[in-house]
DNA sequence: CGCGGCTTTGATGTTCATCAAGTAAAGTGG
DNA sequence: CCACTTTACTTGATGAACATCAAAGCCGCG
C-alpha cells in the first residue's frame, strides 16, 4: 500500500553509498527530490547512440547490454552491465552526444538526475567527483579488459567465456535463463550466429552444458574453464 | 645554456590548459616544484603491468605503447599514444596497480607528479577534478571505440586502418617512418606478424604504399580508406 | 493462418594461423 | 672490428578455423 506524501527513500537506496558516500543528508534530499526513475521492459531502449546526454543515469536494478551500430548497420555489442556495473557514464564527460546505445535485456530500472545538476555537485564537492571519477575508471577499465580477453580467445574460447560470466557474475548460479539471442552472443564476441550455434551445440554433445532453448544448465563447470582458458 | 636558479616553467606548459586550466598561478607554482621530468628512450619501458600507482603521470613529448600480458605471456597491444592522448590515467583512480605496460616507442618526455598531491588537489578543487574526469572519459572512450572499429575489419582493413592512424594522427604525413615492428602491428590488431607482412606486400604491390624497411610512403590514401572501410 | 525472426544443421569456400626456410639487420662478446 | 647469436623480416606451402550460403523447423504475433 502505498504511503501518502511518500518521503524520500534515497537513503535507503542500496546504490547510495556508490555514488554519495561524500553527500550530506542535507544535499541528498535535494537530489532525491530532482531524481527520476524508469523501468524498461527486456528489449526497451534505455539510450539511444547519437541523443544528448541531459540525464546521468545509472542502473538499480536489471540487466542491459551497450552495443553500437556500424556504417553498415551491424551491431556490436560492448558490454552487458548490471546494478554497480556503471552505465552511462561511459562519454557522460567526454562528449555531448551518447556513443553507444543502451538497452534492456531483462526488467530493468534506472535512476535519473539532471547531467547540469549533477555537474554542479561535482563542482561542489569534489570527493563526489572523486567517486564518480573511480565508477567512470571502473567500469571502462572493465570493458577494456574484457574485450582484450576476449581478442586472444577462439571460438569455443569466447562462447566459454560469456557461459562463464552469465553462470558467475550475473546469475550466480551454474543454471540460468540465457539472457541474449544467440545474434547478441554472436555480436557480441565478434563471430557469426552459425558458428555460436556450433559451439553451443559441441558442448551440449560433450556433456558441458545442457540446452533448453534459452535455458542453460552448466554440468562441467571446470571443463568450461579450460576452455575458456586455452580457446 | 642552462640557466641557473631556473625558474619553473609549468606556466609555458603546452599541457597546461588540458589539466591546470582551472588551478590558480600560485597552486600551479606548486605543482611546478614538486613536478619531475623524465626521458625515455624508444624501447625503455615507463611503467610495468603490476607496478604500483603512485605518480600521476602525462606525455609531454613522445609516442608510447600501452600493452599487457597474457597468461602465455604474448603481448597485446592496447593501443598508441601521442601527447594529449591521456596516459597514465586509465587505472589511475580505480585500481592501486597498474593494469597495463607503457613502452616508448620514439623518444619521449613525461611529467609525473605525486598522484597524493593530485589527489589533494582534485578534493580542494573540484573543477581541476572535473577537467580530469574529462580527460579520463576521452582517453578511454578513445581505446574503446577504436578496438571496436578494429574488430569489426579483417586482415587488411585493420593494417589499413593502422597506416592510415599514424599518417594522419601521428606523423599528420602520408610519408613517415613506422614507430613500430610488424609484430607489433600484428599484437595491435589481432594477426600473426606473417599476415601483417603479407597484407603490406600486397598494399606495395598494389602500389597503394612504397616500403623501405620502416619507411612507408602512402602512394593512394583513398584506396586505403576504401580497404580501411570495406574490410 | 501466414509471416518474420530465431534457431539449427550441413555443405562449401575464404581467410587466416601455422610450419618451414631463408635473408637481412641488429645486438654481443672476444 | 669481426665472428656469433639473436631478432626482425619475408615468402611459400599446408591445414585449421571461421564465414557464407542454403534449407528447414520452430515459435510468437498480428
Amino acid at each position: 500500500m502505498e504511503e501518502m506524501g511518500k518521503k524520500c527513500d534515497c537513503d535507503q537506496c542500496q546504490l547510495k553509498t556508490l555514488f554519495f558516500s561524500h553527500i550530506g543528508t542535507d544535499e541528498l534530499s535535494d537530489i532525491c527530490e530532482i531524481k527520476r526513475e524508469e523501468n524498461f521492459a527486456p528489449g526497451e531502449i534505455l539510450i539511444n547512440e547519437g541523443e544528448p546526454i541531459r540525464e546521468f543515469i545509472y542502473l538499480k536494478e536489471g540487466l542491459v547490454k551497450l552495443s553500437k551500430r556500424t556504417k553498415n548497420s551491424k551491431e556490436q555489442i560492448l558490454s552487458f552491465s548490471k546494478p554497480f556495473d556503471f552505465v552511462s557514464l561511459l562519454s557522460v564527460f567526454s562528449s555531448d552526444i551518447y556513443k553507444y546505445s543502451v538497452t534492456a535485456l531483462q526488467p530493468t530500472t534506472i535512476c535519473m538526475i539532471n547531467l547540469e545538476v549533477v555537474k554542479i555537485f561535482a563542482q561542489r564537492n569534489a570527493m563526489f567527483a572523486m567517486d564518480l571519477m573511480s565508477r567512470i575508471s571502473e567500469a571502462t577499465d572493465k570493458i577494456i579488459l574484457d574485450n582484450l580477453e576476449i581478442k586472444r580467445k577462439n571460438l569455443k574460447g569466447r562462447v566459454a567465456h560469456l557461459l562463464i560470466y552469465f553462470a558467475d557474475n550475473i546469475f550466480n548460479n551454474s543454471e540460468f535463463e540465457l539472457p541474449v539471442s544467440r545474434r547478441e552472443i554472436a555480436d557480441y564476441i565478434g563471430m557469426t550466429t552459425e558458428n555460436v550455434i556450433r559451439a553451443l551445440s559441441e558442448f551440449r554433445k560433450d556433456k558441458i552444458i545442457k540446452i533448453y532453448g534459452k535455458d542453460i544448465q552448466v554440468l562441467d563447470m571446470q571443463r568450461l574453464e579450460i576452455i575458456s582458458e586455452l580457446g
